[in-house]
Order: structure tokens, then sequence, then C-alpha cells
DNA sequence: CGTGCCAGGTGCCCT
DNA sequence: AGGGCACTTGGCACG
């Protein structure tokens, strides 16, 4: 474990110590007053100011003002650094292919440059995401509904690959499609491109069922999954249950409303979505 | 400008400066053996290693590995940083509300410490971008289609707002959705939506026609806008010009076909889309 | 503050 | 390399 620090180093100072580090496969600091044109996917410059600029091995390049989490500027894994010393300035530029990208680093002045020996851990336990939603539901189906049978995750379509491709109680097709949050608009066109995807493989006599499952949903994403025939079941993506108790939640009536009537009645594609909201 | 270093410091210096470069209003950045653990939207768990850490006067905080543009934890601005020296280990705490998050930071060495003065432009001049590409359309509406007259900009409906709302030469309803790269099913999926709505609005019996403007489209994408009836214009958003003269853009008959036709003949809702593809 | 949507989105996986 | 999509998406503008 090693630091290498300068303060207020010469260009030719940085220079140096710039190459070794990334010789070194150091990631880099560099603290300064600098200007900073890029120019890819699209184009722009910022003016000159004091900013931390990173460089990671991997060729990742960030440039931080003293605001937001997103770096004002940055390259993305796989560009070349390369510095030197032009103009009485220093430049680093930061190149890649596909797309054709520059991003330029002028430094009138470093004030600190460090590299650092970034190692250790970089995979890190996450729960709470949509896959653990699915695997919640793949282990107890009935979370959906009572009756749905999982079939395939990840079904192809011609619209694309669904979530989970499954039957309810009477073996009438169903697309479920996961989201690990509130979800709007989008989530319900993805949902409904499924099932027309279905409908037209299976031709429109066969009733297809399409569910979206997530936390909650807003008004109008609620709209338009009814206006589709789709329809909404609740989930925290954590925990694989019903979010809480919210009055919308509980306007839906339990499963074992009538004993003859759990998950029956296989909804045509126009049918109305009961509950659902958040 | 004033950056304050420390190398290798003990936890109650780190801390003592820490708090005074919070004060300070300073970026602050910390190298050194940590653990991560993250508690909100989801929750996650990462091991010990050395990372580079920054925490900026507007709550941003950043865990950073030796790869990737995106930090391996973080927490978004204004949260708030607190610090402390619990069991002969640093942690230092990002915590806000809306929705509740906790970022913990265990340090059990520290490597380097610096509080960094950075100022200085944080705005940059960005060219490029969707806004440039209506800017361009709005310029000159024959960009889009010769006769095209837009009235509005982010139009409202009940399925949200639509970037350029218009009538085509013949007075038709024209809603034009713009992309600044290439798109996919999800933009086709969006112009429906507001299509879908201006025929609510407007009832059936109104021809509307959606008009999908970007550089270049999907296969799957420009199948879902032929399928809805919807059409596609290739433009490229820094230029506001056709990207450049490929294949299939030169299949589409230019619009001088016939003197008494160009722009004519509004489509159906049901018509077929003409060229486009990328 | 929630809703909706753009972003130089990034990152992942699969073909 | 390109396509489709999730993401603790982040960030913005508008209700």
């Amino acid at each position: 474990m090693h630091t290498t620090t300068l303060h207020r180093p010469t260009h030719r100072e940085t220079l140096w110590e710039l190459e070794a580090a990334i010789e070194r496969g150091d990631l880099i600091t560099v603290f300064g007053r600098c200007t900073v044109d890029y120019d890819g996917r699209a184009t722009s410059t910022l003016g000159p100011g004091n900013r931390l600029v990173i460089l990671k091995p991997d060729g990742s390049t960030l440039v931080h003002t003293d605001e937001k989490r997103t770096p004002v500027n940055w390259q993305p894994p796989g560009c070349e650094h390369h510095a030197s010393v032009r103009d009485g300035r220093l430049r680093v530029r930061g190149t890649r292919t596909t797309p054709d990208e520059t991003l330029d680093i002028h430094f009138e002045q470093v004030h600190q440059f460090s590299a650092l020996d970034v190692t250790g851990g970089r995979d890190l336990d996450l729960y709470g995401s949509e896959e653990d939603l699915r695997e919640h539901i793949l282990d107890d189906p009935s979370l959906v509904e009572s009756g749905f049978t999982p079939l395939e995750t990840e079904r192809e379509s011609t619209a694309g690959p669904m979530d989970i491709y499954g039957e309810d109680a009477e073996g009438v097709p169903m697309v479920v499609e996961l989201k690990r949050r509130r979800v709007g608009p989008s989530a319900a066109s993805q949902l409904q491109r499924y099932v027309e995807a279905l409908h037209r493989e299976f031709g429109d006599s066969v009733a297809v069922r399409g569910v979206l499952v997530a936390p909650s949903v807003t008004d109008r994403a609620a709209d338009l999954l009814k206006e589709n025939g789709l329809e909404f079941v609740a989930l925290d993506p954590a925990t694989g249950e019903p979010p809480e108790a919210t009055e919308a939640s509980e306007e839906v009536e339990p499963p074992e409303a009538s004993e003859d009537a759990d998950g029956d009645e296989p909804k045509e594609a126009d049918s109305e979505t009961d509950g659902s909201d958040g």
C-alpha cells in the first residue's frame, strides 16, 4: 500500500509522476485549476475553475465540481490516458473509440497530485433488486396470484424478453413484468408490448393476461394499465410481500373471498384491472 | 485557495480535520481501508478494501474503487455528513430523508485525508442535446416535413407532455417525439401513448399522425412504429440534418417526388410508415 | 413533494 | 459490436 502526493507541483513534476502512476496502475487524483473540453456523442466546454479530476486504471475519467453526484465531465472505462505539457499548461487527454470520444483537461495550475493504490473488493452484496423480487415470486408464485404457475423467465418474444412467463389456474397464459420501485407509464407500455407480442404469437382468439408487479404505481400508469386490460399486484422487492397496508390495497378483496372463486375467471384482455395504486 | 492534507493520520486527527473541513464547506477526500454499509431504497454491504471516498459540501457522497465510472456506493446531494470514532474505527455516516437512506463507511485505517477548496464554474456549455434538436426543427419545421407547422411544445395530454405538437400541410394534427440518439422500443411506445391520448381527446374519427425524430432507430422499434402506423424521420441532434447517407435513408423517396404531392396525403393512423431504420 | 422524462446516462447480459 | 433493459439510476422542470 503506497500513496504518492505532490503539493503545488510544477507541470513537469506532475507529468512525471502521472506517467509513473499510470504505469503502476494507480488511481490518480489531480486537484487544480482547469478547463475541460469534451467531444463525442455530444460536445461541451467548461470554463476555468478548481476541480477534482480522477483517473482510474481502467480508463475511467471523472471531473468533479463541488456539487452533484454526477461528474461535470467524464469518460467511461476503456479510454486511454495521455498527459503532456504544452503552452505552459498540463493537458490530460482521455480518448476512446466506439464511439469516438475525446476529453481534454487543461490545467493552468495543479494544487495537489496523488497516486493511490486502490485495491480490494469491488463487488457489493445488494438486496432489494428486481432479481430478488423475481426469486421471491419463483419461490412462492401465489404471491402473484393463487394458482399462478411460472413456466419460464426471460422468455423471448418479438417485443423482447419477458420477466416471467407462465399461466394462471385455468391455464391462461400470463406475462409478468417486475419492477423494484413505483412504476410510471413506461412500465405499463412495456408490459403491453409483451402482451401484444403474445397475441400475435398465439392469435387474437387466445386470451393473454398481463400482470405488473411492483411496490406501487402512479395514477397515470394505473389508467394506462386499465385501458389495456392489464393487472397490477403490489409487492415489495425486499420482502416479497405487499408493501404495507394502504387504503387502496385494503380495498382489494383478499383472495379467500369465496372458496370457489380464488383466482378463477380468467380475465379477457379488455377486462378491468382491480385494485392497484400507491 | 487552500488544501489540507494528512498522511496516515490517526482517527482522531482525521475526525478533527473532517469536522473543520465540513464546516468550511470543502470537498473532502479520504483514502483508506474501509467497509461500506448502505440501507435505503435497497440494502448493500461491501467488504474491506482500500477506496477513495469523496464528501462534497452539498452532501453528495461517493465511494470509488479502482474501476467504473459509477461509484460502488454513494449518497446523492442533500445528505448530512457526520463523523465519529468508535471501537477504534472512524465512521463517516451520510443520512438523508425522502427516502430515508443511510450510508455508513467504517475506516480501519486512513492512508490520506484531503480537504480541497473546489470552486469555479459548474455549468458547462453542451451541444447536441434533444433541446438543440427541437430548436433546429422550430427554426426550420420542413426538416420534419414540408408543410409541417409546430403549434406548441411540451403540450400536455393525459399521457404526458409531447415534445412538439403541430399540424401537417393538410391541417392534420401531428405529435412529434424527439430523441437525441438511436431509439429503441420504449420511444415508439412513448409516441404511441401520445397519439392514443390525442385520439381520446379528439375522437377516433379525427386522424392523428405520430412522428419520431431521431438519428436512427432499431429494427424492433421500426417494427413497432409500423404496427402502430407511426412515422420516422432521421435527423442528427447536433446538425439538425439527416445523419449521413445510408442505404436505408436513400431508399426514402425525396419530398419532390411529384409536384402536387409534397407532403400531401395525410396518413391515417393505421397507414404504413415509409422509410426509416438505422 | 410527487410525476414524468431526458441523459454524453452507465452497466449487464445476450445474440 | 449492437440490442434491449435494469438502475440505490441522477437530474430537471412542472404540477
